[in-house]
RNA sequence: GGUCCUGUGGCCGAGUGGCUAGGCAAAGCUCUGCAAAAGCUUCUACAGCGGUUCGAAUCCGCUCGGGACCUCCA
């Protein structure tokens, strides 16, 4: 079965075909390196890191493109129109690239820890200044853009008019008519340069006070909000390329913006398959600036913010966004973390026991057909439903009800050999590959060159021994006080002992 | 106001018209020196009202509720 993917465009799930198969092209819209990345922002990169992690898995040559914006995007609050990064540099008394790097530095370092791959190229935007320049140019050169006051900006209703006789009017992606849209605008800052309220800035004329400035044809300025994702996608991965991604939230106008202007430059719709994830909400609500709601990372890493009971191990958060389908909203709250945190720690310590196994299982006499089989439906489903656009939920489920499975045959209330050894080797190789390679979990072991295991196997033959004895106060003790350190010791049923480590 | 999305059991969340997703929580049982862990069992829900259908959580209509975008935003 193909992989389908839901393409905002049309509105339906269609058959992922690339354009240059086994190439994939793929753009990532990224973070304003402005401030620190809150959980929202974790949501794009983890469902997109899973999309070129399964891309990958399916043989395709990835090149996946997630830039960082570190410039050009204003704040029009009130009055005065200040290019973001240089109002907060004044604030914080640091230059402008300092901040970026720190955030960069920041952004770069959950991202690891949520066990994102790092893009094929992460390009910036004021690494591209030329090419964001020569952009416009073409622009104005084929009559879409016209210059006010060394502003330059985009002349929607010329580019609708013209378009929509190709069958792309403006709004395509959103479904917005452009019709509908000129009575709604809002009042915005320098709209008397502007000869319609729907144009956009291709490039701003920088006033006196703005440290970030370069020098274009128009005079001392910064780039527009949307030029930039043109211009570096165009010169990455082509006029045209597979798949272009980003939250609902860039839909309109940003990703709308960037289709008109590669459109006008390359004369072709940018990406075929427009991919967009849903919003993290607390409470039903959207988390976001505007609404005063929002929890950093590095606060959920930490567990310091007013609305969290305890911190999330990032490998917590990744599987929280796996339970659910990428497409719908998400709703924070205390008690799901917790939920995921426990369900993530079942499933890691059946899988971990299950590879443990290697080697370990007869020839498989008495196998029994209707688990095998089912083992096998349940293994079998998990690229089914990957296929089915990303449907991690489904084979979260999936992986569940073989951790019963495991468990049972653990705790041998289950045959250790009904389940033959042709499946429960596929078995052990589908999970590796689904836990690990592609929805990227990974829980963290402490290297310590087998010390600390060796300590703690002394501390568990010690309470073997105690309890021989019916020695309890002394076997209670070990249990105890290691719990209270972290150390969970479990009784098996055999008599053996094994123990976990909490995080 | 315009354009959309959405309403699933205590909570979170899948769901292609017929085959009780899954997780967490709760209760009982098994195992255990006692626990923990694990297993088994129980809790069979789809906002309301109509309609289509042999059959609807799933399709259609209305009502009510929630949300997103239209402005920086993942």
């Amino acid at each position: 079965m193909p992989l389908k993917v839901y393409n905002s465009l049309t509105r339906q799930k269609e058959t992922f075909t690339p354009l240059l198969a086994p190439y994939v092209g793929m753009y990532v819209c990224g973070p304003t390196v402005s401030g620190e990345s809150h959980l929202g922002h974790a949501r794009p990169y983890v469902t997109f890191d899973i999309l070129f992690r399964y891309l990958t898995h399916l043989g395709y040559k990835v090149r996946y493109v997630r830039n960082l914006t570190d410039a050009g995007h204003f704040e029009e609050e009130g009055k005065e129109a200040e290019d973001k990064i240089s109002k907060k540099a004044v604030l914080e008394k640091l230059e402008p690239m300092e901040l970026v790097q720190k955030y960069t530095n920041l952004y770069h370092w959950a991202m690891a820890l949520l066990n994102t791959l790092p893009p094929s190229i992460e390009p910036t935007a004021t690494g591209h200044i030329v090419e964001q320049i020569e952009m416009i140019k073409q622009i104005m050169a084929d009559g879409y853009a016209y210059e006010v006051n060394q502003s330059v900006y985009f002349d929607v209703e010329k580019y609708n008019t013209d378009f929509s006789k190709k069958g792309q009017p403006y709004g395509i992606l959103s479904g917005r008519i452009l019709e509908d849209q000129i009575d709604t605008t809002r009042e915005l800052d320098n709209q008397d340069e502007k000869r319609d309220k729907n144009d956009f800035a291709l490039w701003k004329h920088a006033p006196p006070e703005h440290i970030m400035r370069w020098q274009s044809p128009w005079g001392e300025g910064f780039p527009g909000w949307h030029i930039e994702c043109s211009a570096m996608s165009t010169k990455y991965l082509g006029e045209k390329f597979d798949i272009h991604g980003g939250g609902m939230d860039l839909q309109f106008p940003h990703h709308e913006c960037e289709i008109a202007q590669s459109t006008v430059c390359n004369h072709t719709m940018p990406a075929r398959y427009w991919m967009h994830n849903n919003m993290i909400t607390i409470n039903g609500r959207k988390m976001g600036k505007s609404y005063n709601n929002v929890i950093r990372l590095s606060e959920l890493f930490s567990g310091k913010h007013p609305l969290l009971l305890q911190a999330y191990h990032p490998m917590t958060i990744r599987f929280f966004l796996l339970q659910s389908h990428y497409r719908g909203t998400l709703d924070f709250s205390n008690e799901a973390l917790q939920a995921s945190e426990k369900a993530l720690k079942r499933l890691w310590e059946a899988y971990e026991w299950a590879l443990s196994q290697f080697g370990v299982r007869s020839a498989g006499l008495g196998v029994d057909r209707e688990l095998d089989e089912k083992v096998l439906k349940l293994v079998n489903e998990f690229d089914e439903f990957m296929d089915d656009d990303l449907n991690t939920a489904k084979v979260v489920a999936n992986m569940f009800e073989l951790v019963s499975v495991i468990n049972a045959v653990k705790d041998k209330h289950i045959a250790a050999d009904a389940i033959s050894a042709a499946t429960f080797s596929l078995l052990q190789k589908q999970l590796t590959l689904f836990i690990e390679d592609i929805f990227g979990l990974k829980m963290g072991h402490a290297d310590n060159n087998g010390k600390l295991d060796g300590v703690l196997q002394l501390l568990i033959d010690i309470r073997k021994e105690a309890r021989r004895r019916k020695d309890f106060v002394t076997s209670d003790k070990i249990r105890n006080e290691l719990a209270e350190l972290g150390v969970q010791l479990k009784d098996e049923k055999d008599g053996g002992m094994s123990y976990t480590i909490a995080s």
